[in-house]
DNA sequence: TTAGCCTTGAGA
DNA sequence: TCTCAAGGCTAA
């Protein structure tokens, strides 16, 4: 078949790495995963995997294990539904709508690129720059037999009925189908809004969804602090910053809290949860304080998770010189996301840009993850696009801020390691338990 | 069984 | 009429 779009051919296809030959099934695959998936489907084939489901699947290796080559058609978001249970020829399916809008985000986001000297695709690769150099490798060993966050995360995961370890049946609960009706089911957003209102993606309004309410968090976390506060006393006064290390340790609960409900997290298995938590909780903490900042508006004060406001002044009164660079960097950055003007939408896309970091390895569910990343920054673009059409350079501003963001983190968790080797640090909390994954890398 | 090429036909 | 994503065919 011949192809005129320019975009189309330099895609390589998602399960094998080969040229690709046009959409098919949902998405642009080489010619043979086209015919793969079509037998597979139309012979209802049942494949088994020689070796523990995890086989390369490239060019070269493909027709090595059939079975790990249908989940990874499955995984990246071949839609078993776009093959004809009548097996009739020619015309057009429902997903027509689907590729023509697949094909003006690619055209939208080549021309921005070169408008932008490719700075786009240079601060793109940044989100994805290795962040392993913090990953935690495993639980640290006599404090916690069993991790704070596994036992979190198990919790949830036992009691939802919704998540399995396998894919029991893949017409019915395949991670694929999980993502194809997420990224591009349009019903509910023409119910919702009125033509004259900017589209927003479908994914970005159910990362809305996900996100929590400020107001019930403010009132737990100051709850729980209120509740915490006599038994702190009896041990003496605490300090400032030991307030402040609890009051991070309630919303790291809140923020693992977050991600396990979040719709493709809560696909994963706990162990790669484990893992992507671990990268990303001082990141994902350090954005809640800065767009916190971004909401409060004012450059004088801090505004807390409880809902207190602290003085910038006080703080530097008693800020050694590693907190107050700190405190300069976060003052840098958020002063750049107050000239972006950066909204609740954004906000909760770079999250997910941060939850699912693909280079966090080893995953079982790797071509997952990094699938979520591709879409999440393609819903990005497009809400940015769509959005803010003047600033056309906008997504490539946010991802900046986001490598800025990580940058910060990584000074914050080195400050509260240095912190809890002498001691100043509470013990026995989630954040311990987070910064020790840090303290294992070391 | 694979994968490249061919045929078909609804929608633009 | 043209496009292009379905299914079909067939040599390897």
């Amino acid at each position: 078949m011949e192809y005129r779009c320019e975009v189309d051919l330099e895609e390589l296809c998602p399960v094998c790495g080969d040229k690709v030959s046009g959409y098919h099934y949902g998405l642009l695959t080489c010619e043979s995963c086209k015919g793969f998936f079509k037998r597979t489907v139309q012979n209802n084939k049942k494949y088994i995997c020689a070796e523990n489901q995890d086989c390369k699947i490239d060019k070269t290796h493909r027709k090595r294990c059939p079975s790990c080559r249908f989940q990874k058609c499955l995984i990246v978001g071949m839609r078993l539904e776009a093959v004809r249970a009548d097996r009739m020829r020619g015309g057009r399916n429902k997903f027509g709508p689907m590729y023509k809008r697949d094909r003006a985000l690619k055209q939208q986001k080549r021309a921005l690129m070169r408008a932008n000297g490719f700075k786009t695709e240079a601060a793109a690769s940044l989100v994805s720059s290795n962040q392993t150099d913090s990953a935690f490798t495993g639980s640290f060993p006599g404090l916690y037999p069993v991790p704070i966050i596994q036992t979190t995360l198990r919790q949830y995961t036992s009691s939802n009925p919704a998540i399995k370890s396998e894919h029991t049946d893949i017409h019915m609960s395949s991670q694929a189908s999980v993502l194809g009706d997420h990224a591009y089911s349009e019903e509910l957003q023409e119910e919702t809004f009125s033509p004259q209102v900017p589209r927003m993606p479908q994914l970005v309004m159910e990362f809305l969804r996900c996100d929590p309410d400020e107001l019930q968090m403010q009132r737990n976390i100051a709850a729980h602090l209120q509740r915490e506060q006599s038994s702190w006393e009896k041990q003496g006064k605490p300090t400032a910053f030991s307030f402040m290390c609890r009051m991070a340790d309630q919303m790291l609960f809140s923020i693992v809290e977050w991600a396990r409900r979040c719709i493709f997290f809560k696909e994963l298995k706990v162990s790669d949860q484990m893992k992507l938590l671990h990268n990303c909780w001082s990141e994902l903490l350090v954005l809640d304080i800065l767009f916190r900042q971004v909401q409060h508006g004012k450059r004088s004060s801090v505004l807390l998770v409880t809902g207190q406001e602290v003085e910038l002044s006080a703080v530097a009164s008693y800020a050694d010189p590693t907190l107050a660079h700190l405190v300069q960097r976060g003052q840098e950055l958020l002063e750049k996301l107050h000239g972006l003007q950066v909204d609740r939408q954004e906000v909760v896309c770079i999250k997910f840009l941060i939850l699912f970091n693909p280079d966090v390895k080893p995953l079982e569910s790797q071509p997952f993850v990094e699938s979520v990343q591709e879409q999440v920054q393609g819903a990005l673009l497009e809400y940015t696009l769509c959005t803010y059409p003047q600033y056309l350079d906008r997504f490539g501003h946010l991802l900046l801020c986001l490598s800025e963001l990580r940058s910060l983190s990584t000074l914050a968790e080195d400050y509260l390691c240095c912190k809890h080797l002498s001691g100043e640090v509470p013990c026995n909390n989630l954040l311990i338990e987070m910064l020790h994954a840090k303290l294992a890398c070391m």
